[in-house]
DNA sequence: ACCTGAACACCGTTCAAGT
DNA sequence: ACCTGAACACCGTTCAAGT
């Protein structure tokens, strides 16, 4: 692509600041935030930097590096999202809202990272404040990792499950979504007699009650298990 | 590519069975089988199919009608899986066993699905099993309808987490793989307390306990439910 | 020391041409 | 009626060439 500045030595094709590792992620974090209607890719992320495609590979090994640095980016922007003052419960309950609410509005990171660890600082805060949670609850030991790790892992699919979902054609998402309202609603009924008497009901759950549903499944199975330890 | 067997009219490019529907399906579920070793592309399944890759595209409109069909065949080896005579919580465990199993069989279809819907038969059967434990523990009406969504949501995104992190190319994973016992072994001893505490039983907490506390939680929260229904 | 841009090995899909 | 194969608009990444 020829420069028009061409002529102008003082005035390079990035006219505002350095490239740098800060520069990059955050590059990538306005494109992420745009969502469906704009995918991350490494050609999006030259044009948002006014850079050649390839200029990131200096700065980063590939682009899973840099997922997983923008990643732990908005894991801080989850955790900064959370009040003191707040005793367990109410402190996971924080770090599953603030989760849900930073996975969609960066939906390709939440997206990616459902199965992955970041590795880095703001993740092993989070690991630490789900830790301190079950720690408070009464839990010690193994049951203490196996409850963070069910946490951590639960939190992190379901967020990612929600995120993926924005990213995907309006066509793809629009025949998911009607399914309720159109094939659960045409089954046969003597096949299908719980479908059928259900199928108002099924259509009528939102994800937020399920969000809600999973996240308090997730205390109580912390209390019951304390509860447990504490009566042997 | 030139046919060595132009000459014989009578060999034709594929020896073997028509293409049709049913094929296709079949050499998706031999590719997706064979895990990351085989990427599921539509490349790869004319090379399976010995056809043009497009020749699918006579079959299905596009790759997600296909993949939808696919996941649905995949959910019938679900079903095959589970035993009659049992009451709700061993069909509840016997089909999140099964799920995990096909899923970890196919993990490109898991991985793909865990945010959609296949609409088609088997998928229905999978919904009035739930509901049917779900309504048999005790719950109906907007009850049954939220908790059974709880249950198949969160299945999903487990089994499509596990899944897609058998995708993932050695290093991704070697790197995420290693991370309990290089970074998270690292942490400042001040700053995380409770990572460094516990860090030794965070690495040995296996996926399998995480499946089962999850699947456990699942059961005791339909089980909390219906005693605070039939109290009330 | 960092950036550019051509190139490579991939994707899913369309469409004119074959049979 | 179905299949082929060139082509298109994309991916992430490498590497020789520039500055």
């Amino acid at each position: 692509m020829p420069n028009p500045h061409a002529a102008t030595p003082a005035r390079t094709k990035r006219a505002g600041a350095q490239l740098s590792p800060d520069a990059i992620i955050e590059a990538s974090l306005r494109i992420a935030a745009r969502g469906s209607a704009d995918a991350f890719t490494v050609r999006r992320l030259g044009e948002e930097l006014s850079a050649d495609p390839t200029a990131i590979y200096r700065h980063f090994r590939d682009k899973d590096e840099l997922l997983l640095s923008v990643a732990d980016r908005t894991l801080g922007e989850v955790l900064d999202g959370i009040p003191g003052g707040l005793d367990w419960k109410g402190r996971l309950r924080a770090l599953a809202a603030g989760s849900l609410r930073v996975a969609l509005k960066y939906p390709a990171v939440a997206s990616a990272m459902a199965s992955r660890t970041t590795r880095r600082t703001n993740e092993f805060r989070i690991v630490e404040l789900i830790l301190g949670a079950v720690m408070e609850a009464g839990l010690s030991g193994q049951d203490a990792a196996v409850h963070y790790r069910m946490v951590g892992d639960s939190l992190l699919a379901h967020v990612g499950q929600r995120a993926a979902y924005l990213l995907f054609d309006p066509d793809v998402r629009a025949g998911d979504e009607s399914s309720w309202n159109r094939e659960y609603r045409r089954v046969d009924a003597t096949a299908f007699p719980n479908i059928t008497r259900l199928s108002s009901q099924l259509a009528e759950v939102t994800d937020d009650q399920i969000f809600e549903a999973r996240v308090e499944s997730l205390i109580a199975a912390i209390e019951r298990k304390a509860e447990a330890v504490r009566e042997a």
